[in-house]
This record gives structure tokens, sequence and C-alpha cells, in this order.
DNA sequence: CCAGGTAGTGAACATTTGTTCACTGTCTGA
DNA sequence: TCAGACAGTGAACAAATGTTCACTACCTGG
């Protein structure tokens, strides 16, 4: 998918920056039409489903729920730019992981070491199975993806509980392969099916 | 007009702030409410007036049109504040450890996690002594201290080369252990004396 | 005791809001 | 000439959304 964009869908997005930037919140389909002189919802809705796609914006079906990617709002993406990735603590069943509910903390990542219009965020390990190279109160940086290469780090969900682990795929079958050798690996077959969060791009460690 | 809020008011408005940063737009009065466990628009509509009148954010009668303080936004000194920390490269001799010249990368650093008045700075890890759970090409944060508490993990300067080694202290002598049982200690005694850059208050590792 | 402030409930209302459908027109490259 | 992309129109719909009203309960200071 190209991320050229058309000079209308630029004009529009333009103006949604400039209005975030001067009051604080995006304008809606309507105010957006108006702005533009046209007369249709469904224009508008055509543009911004089109800058989404490109991954300019973010979208939710709700009144002026569009989040412009942030490196947009805050100028050009840089070095030193920074972004506070949420720690998330108990994740809340049901909410999508990253809700704000589900938000205990948040930790600054140089935005270059984040995937580009992917979504990250912070987890804490708790138990040994990747021990010693990931330890129980480590913090690790998850790319959210659904599906990782052969020997990645990743944190996948079961029975309800994110676990990090190392990434084998053989056949019809997933590893879920710890890197400590008391710990067995865990075999997932189709039956049940894998729900992976995301993969691990960095770790973070406090020593007290 | 006092611009003391009422502890339920500052909740509120932490929800507000932390869902614009979270997801990038407002909530809703009936998602404030739900969020709170309320039932009513009016109790949160009052709230919201309070705020407004407060100074701390400003409304206007269109779905989830708020906007917050833009100081309140750009973070409260303390947690949410950071400083982008020097990545030391090579360490040239004679020259502050710190000294620009020596500085590769800065990345960003809570500042809670830095000591109060203590000047820090990463390091990448070069071998494998403090092997699995510390590995070549992480990066320790160093705060900069003179001594050590026994156990710690301290960066030394062993033959002009910086080295990552836990801290033990016995009668006369110093020994910096590694936790790879492969490595040998290192014994320190007076007649070549110690020099601690640090002690290693926290580590990052980036996966590629 | 009472007034005022704080916090909330329950309901109703009008307007806003996003999505969807079916359509037209223009332009361009094959 | 035609298909596809782009840009827009007009309409309808359901849900979301903010505001307002009248009310209750609790707490605190005068």
């Amino acid at each position: 998918m190209t991320r050229e964009i058309t000079a209308r869908q630029d004009e529009i997005l333009s103006f949604l920056i400039d209005t975030v930037r001067e009051r604080g919140y995006a304008p809606s389909i309507r105010e957006i039409s108006a702005h533009f002189n046209l007369n249709s919802t469904q224009g508008v809705q055509r543009h911004l489903e089109a800058l989404e796609k490109k991954g300019f914006i973010r979208r939710d079906s709700k009144a002026r729920a569009i989040q412009i990617t942030p490196q947009l709002l805050e100028g050009q993406p840089g070095q030193d730019e920074v972004q506070m990735i949420p720690l998330l603590g108990e994740v809340a069943a049901g909410l999508p992981i990253t809700a704000v509910e589900n938000v205990e903390d948040r930790l600054p990542i140089r935005s270059d070491w984040l995937g580009v219009n992917k979504e990250s965020f912070l987890l804490r390990v708790r138990g040994r199975s990747m021990a010693e190279a990931i330890q129980p109160g480590d913090l690790v940086l998850v790319e959210k993806h659904p599906t990782a290469q052969q020997g990645e780090i990743v944190v996948a969900l079961i029975d309800d509980e994110a676990t990090v682990k190392r990434f084998w795929r053989e056949k019809e079958r997933v590893i879920l392969r710890s890197d400590n050798p008391d710990f067995a690996d865990i075999v997932v077959t189709e039956s049940q099916p894998l729900q992976l969060l995301g993969r691990v791009t960095a770790l973070i460690r406090k020593y007290l």
C-alpha cells in the first residue's frame, strides 16, 4: 500500500492537524465537510478511510475519534523524539489490551525504537521461564503483531494470561519455548488457536 | 476563585489526561461516568463545569469537546519528566567520563528512575562476564558513585576499561565477581586502587 | 439546627454524529 | 472505448452525545 496521499487527502490531514493543535479536539465528519464546502459526509469518510489505511490517522467509530499519528502532531520524527509507552498492569478481560483502564504507568521510549505505525506497550514479566536473560520484574517492550518469526521472543495469551516465550513454528504446530530449561515447551495446535499479543522488541530492568 | 480542586475532580482530570494521552481524543460524558461507575451524566457535567471554572480544561458544547490546559498534558514534573541520558562510547583517556566527546547517543529515562542530584550515564556491555542476566550489547544505566554496597552491580575501570561486575568487599580487599561462572573473580587490593565509576541502576536491551 | 457545598440519581430531550447505500461525474491509462 | 480511481451528492438510519430539570443524601461550619 502506497503511502502517497492525494492532494485532497493532504488538505484534509492538514486541517485535522491544525484543528487539534488550535482547539485541542478533532473536527467531526460534518465539520470537515463544512470546512471544505462539501455536501456529503460520505466523501469525507472516504478520505479519512484512506488516511487511516495509509497510517496517518487512527479512528474509532465514535464522535471525533480521530487520533493523528503522534509524529505528525509534534513535527518531524527525530532521534530525540520520545513517546510515553503504557506499562500495563492486570489486563482486564474484554477490554482492548491497551485500554486506559489497564495502564498502570508509562515509560519514555525513543521513537526510533518503536515500529512505524505499530502500537507498543510494556508488560512486566512474572515467571522465570526466560531466566536468566529475562527475569521476573523485568519490563518487556511489546510491539503489537499477530504473527512472529522463528526464534523471536513473543507475548502470547494462554488461559487469559500473558506469557513471554520464544516462538517456533513447525509444520502444523507452534512451539512456545522457554529459555530456562527447567520449563517445558508449550505446544500449540490448531485446536486451540494461538493468540499473539506481539513480539518483544526491548527489555528494561530496574535494579532497586 | 480558588484553584483548589476536590479529590473527585482530580480523579476525573487525571482520567481525562490519561485518556487523551493514550488514545488521542477525550472521553465523552458517558464514558467518564462509565469509568467511575456513575449512573448519571449530570454528576460528571457538574465536575467538568468546576474544572473549567478553575481553568484546568476548556469545553465546547460538542461531542468530546474537552481541551485540557496544555501544561497539564505536557507532563507534571516528576513521574512524567524525562531526561535524555548519554550513552557513552569509547571513553577517551583524561576526559571526564561524560564529556561530550564520549557521548555517542542519548536515551530517554524517566526522572524518577534517576538518583536525586546524581549524574547518570549509559554504557554498552561488551563481555559475557555477567551473562545471562546481562548480555553483550545490553545498555546499563550507571549512577555515578564512588562506593558500592555488598552485592551491587557496579562499573569499574580496570586497565582503562570499563567493566561491569558485582561488588563484594572483604576485609582489606574488594572482589569484583562475575555472575557468569566461566569468569574468574577480580581481586582488588590496596596496591592498585579501585576506581568505581558507579553502580548499575537499570538495564536496557534492544532486540533487533 | 440549618444553609451551602459536594456528590450523585433518574429521566427526558434535541442535536450531533458516524456509517451505509446507491448514485453521478471526471480523469487517465490501457 | 472502457475500467478503475478519485471525488463528490443525497438520503436515511441508529446510536451517541451534551444539556437540562428535579430530585436525594451526606458533610461541615456557623
